[in-house]
DNA sequence: AGTCCACCTTACTCGAAGTAGGTTACTTCC
DNA sequence: GGAAGTAACCTACTTCGAGTAAGGTGGACT
């Protein structure tokens, strides 16, 4: 049922889906699925956690076991970029998330926080504990993880429309910026 | 007639926001908002635009003249966070940008690359003409705005949830980010 | 057999996007 | 001055899709 409505909202977009059309290609009638989504927005947000979750599972794995920082760094953004095009339904997904509103919104939020919150306690774990502790009382890991994952979804919409880019080439891209800084490519 | 539809949208959200509100609020018709825009998603995009526009009035002009890279990334971040924090509505709209579809979304993504060709111009300025060239050629000065912008877009939004915290504090954090890199914080 | 209940359907309402066709008021030309 | 044309605008519709009400069908239990 979700894969199906995943299909649907990622070729005909958000407001373009019908409710109607979604439970044809379910082959079941339209109240069915009121019955356990509740709602259109609903049936959108039990996609998108789906995706998120699977995300989420794809990368922590990936990140698993890195001896350093940046090798998780690495191999958690490789997934990633994996992920982008490997998935690319359950990715238009989460890219257009933004389209919620209300309610749903909010509970969307939830579910994306695990993500950062997983990424926050994750360099917390390479941090020097007193220095991490300050961090996370500061709320800059927070930030940190926010702005890894903003970064990086925004480089993947972008790497989308370069067919000449290969995840591997983006997670390196992203690497470089992330752990080095922009103080390593701009020097005056 | 936009300033009023960009109050509609940000209050109700897209799809909750409805033609005849909007037109009654404008004191016109319905078929007057067609007429100058064809549709609600055109009407949106002229809101957008508008947006983003003012949005790049405001960062380019804080970002001139600044003697280093540093200082220019730090007054164009001041200049970015201080605008979602004085211009909520209109922020509002760029956040949500994503709700748009086809023909619409294409456009949108031309109005969205003058932002980051201004940043990749910009680091272009500051980074030595040989290394810039090569960045420039690998797509990696791209690479590097659109990161910037994703990171800061998602920063802002989980800014707005801490009340604590301030346009300075905020961007403080994204220059330590963005500039030193994550090899700052995470040292093992 | 009869009753109950879970499950699913058809057939509706209602609200909002988009449009057709008419009206007013103003300009232009005879 | 008045007829013809036109720009700007409105009222009143159509259409489509989200969400719902009320009814049917088959199995389980008494």
């Amino acid at each position: 049922m979700i894969q199906v409505a995943e299909a649907v909202f990622a070729e005909r977009g958000y407001t373009a889906a019908s409710m109607d059309e979604i439970a044809e290609r379910v082959g079941v009638s339209k109240p069915m699925l009121y019955e356990y989504f509740n709602s259109k927005e609903g049936l959108l947000l039990a996609c998108i956690r789906e995706a998120r979750a699977e995300l989420r599972r794809v990368t922590a794995q990936a990140v698993a076991n890195s001896p350093t920082g940046e090798e998780a760094l690495r191999q958690g953004l490789l997934a990633f970029f994996g992920f982008i095009r490997d998935r690319r339904q359950a990715w238009s997904l989460v890219r257009h998330e933004a389209s919620l509103v209300g309610t749903a919104a909010e509970e969307l939020e939830t579910t994306r926080q695990q993500q950062t919150d997983l990424i926050a306690t994750l360099m917390g774990d390479f941090t020097d504990p007193e220095t991490a502790r300050m961090a996370e009382e500061s709320g800059l890991l927070q930030a940190a993880a926010e702005f890894v994952v903003g970064g990086c979804e925004r480089l993947a919409i972008w790497s989308e429309q370069r067919s000449d880019l290969t995840p591997e080439i983006v997670a390196e891209y992203a690497v470089n910026l992330l752990w080095g800084g922009l103080a390593h490519i701009a020097d005056r």
